[in-house]
DNA sequence: TATGATAATCGGAAATACCAATTAAACAGA
DNA sequence: TCTGTTTAATTGGTATTTCCGATTATCATA
């Protein structure tokens, strides 16, 4: 059996990996820039492969190099969290916890949700971090962040997920607009591109398009909007009608404002909130304790 | 940050956990006892934690020990993994493969599937272990084998599961016998005490008498066989009838006896059988494509 | 043609990993 | 009680590895 490669050298290629650069990987770890050097081609021998094709000046990674990093990454973070859980005595909700969630969902759940870990679990160091969907699973995957909260169904590459719960859409209107649509609502009745939805970097707005069945509908507005506090702005303001996720009218974003709440067509208009984290984590215990919190503060819970 | 946890200490603390002795472990890992004495407390040291309580002639893992060792060996793998990828140039379907597959199993895919695995992967190296259910996740846990071929349902613990395909049980009986029962089998119509199961460590008659509704039935012979090849043997001689799967009756174990295969009560009277793998594994893709391979072979294949 | 930036290489110093031998303690058996 | 055995820890010295600073080689570009 060959030797195993070594947790120094394989944090020096992520490094490099990450810098596209010897110096300054060095830099990043501390060390001089030949030892970088060698230990990088240190463990292209023990490995007996080609993780970079260098080309005099500068250097590119090979296919091969590139998964290397993948692997690297798992194994580095279950060392690191190795290190936190013995470092802890074994509390398993100690240290920093990386978060990512959505735009769509974040402003109304962090409140609530850092307040009461912060009680059950003291230790907790909780880092969110507000992002895109595509954003997030990309620092997910590059070890960034450490789970996400996510709105589903969404490809989410090869990562695992747990469902935590429905959050309904409600289609939001001036309240003097209410009366002549009805319940559920009738489309029809609305002008038409008299919709307002987020810009499509949002994936609100197709689960939004999708649970209420108004694809490809003339009634949508192609302006787009930056947040859902935009859109009640534009309903109040008597532009238009919108769609706001139930969390968000929960958590009072209708308040101060004359508009009302109506069931959209479509039996299930929801998006599901989902918990999304790497398949290789060595962390799904405290992973899981996070999922019934947050499950807990959702409109609909269905964590099993 | 402190520094990370060499992964020669920690496969040191992994030899150390199995042998509960250090010169063995020591041995185990070619290094001197010494050494070994050093790099555990050296582990001891930067992990700022208690792993063994030491009681100067012998010595004890503590709970958070324990912890460590199973993170640790999710570590070793996968640097292991990393080092046999990198070293195949990244050939996922190369290098060891270690199945654990039930008794009830495998003598009826291991021919076909080594043999169509030897044809399409020829460098993967394909080293089988039969045991019972509980001995194989022992084993996996350990980190002893890889994936295994159970039937389902089962309580796997914290792995994770594809199912592959559902396996129909037949009830079998001599062919003389057969005409006074008729299909869907009546138990009614056989002795008491004809029906002739494995003994309880196999999981199958869990299944059979599951799957068939033929819980607490005085139909059942309290003797046991260890082999499936023995209950037909009985059978054959006119004993009684006996439970046999699909899988076993395709490859001929029936062929020259007197026996007939009858459907038993029951609409879905068959067990299911899954590839179980640790939840912490780098090997998905590697273990996909045995699950497809293995699929191919059921009776009914169900992967998706 | 100089200049600056890059990564690789080299030689020596520092750190470490390792072993053999020894010690210390516990235990079993005479 | 004495003795030999088994155990893990300790010690001291050696071999190996790791790391750095300095240097070199190559290229882009000013």
């Amino acid at each position: 059996m060959s030797k195993l490669p070594s947790l120094k050298n394989l944090s020096y290629l992520l490094a490099l990996h990450q810098e596209q650069n010897f110096n300054r990987a060095a830099a990043e770890c501390n060390v001089s820039q030949s030892t970088l050097s060698s230990g990088i081609q240190n463990l292209e021998e023990q490995l007996d492969c080609q993780l970079i094709e260098r080309d005099h000046k500068s250097f590119l990674f090979t296919a091969l190099g590139e998964e290397i990093v993948e692997k690297a990454r798992d194994i580095i973070s279950a060392s690191e969290e190795l290190l936190h859980y013995a470092q802890g005595q074994g509390n398993i909700m100690e240290g920093p916890l990386r978060l990512g969630i959505i735009p769509t969902i974040a402003p109304f759940v962090i409140g609530e949700l850092s307040k009461n870990l912060q009680n059950k679990f003291p230790k907790l160091l909780l880092q969110l971090s507000e992002d895109t969907t595509q954003n997030l699973l990309h620092r997910l995957r590059n070890g960034e962040l450490d789970i996400l909260l996510l709105a589903l169904p969404m490809d989410i590459q090869g990562n695992q997920k747990w469902i935590l719960g429905r959050d309904p859409f409600k289609l939001v209107v001036h309240k003097e607009l209410a009366e002549t649509i009805g319940e559920p609502v009738d489309y029809d009745k609305l002008p038409d591109r008299s919709i307002f939805l987020l810009e499509k970097e949002h994936c609100m707005t197709g689960h939004a398009v999708a649970a209420c069945q108004l694809t490809d509908s003339i009634k949508m507005n192609p302006f787009t909007a930056t947040s859902l506090h935009s859109l009640v702005q534009m309903a109040d303001a008597r532009l238009g009608a919108t769609f706001i996720p139930q969390m968000a009218i929960d958590q009072g974003i209708l308040e101060n404002t004359d508009l009302v709440s109506l069931k959209p067509t479509g039996q299930e208009a929801s998006r599901d909130i989902g918990l999304v984290y790497r398949p290789t984590t060595s962390r799904r215990q405290t992973f899981r304790k996070i999922a019934e919190e947050v499950a807990r503060l959702l409109p609909v819970n269905t964590l099993n």
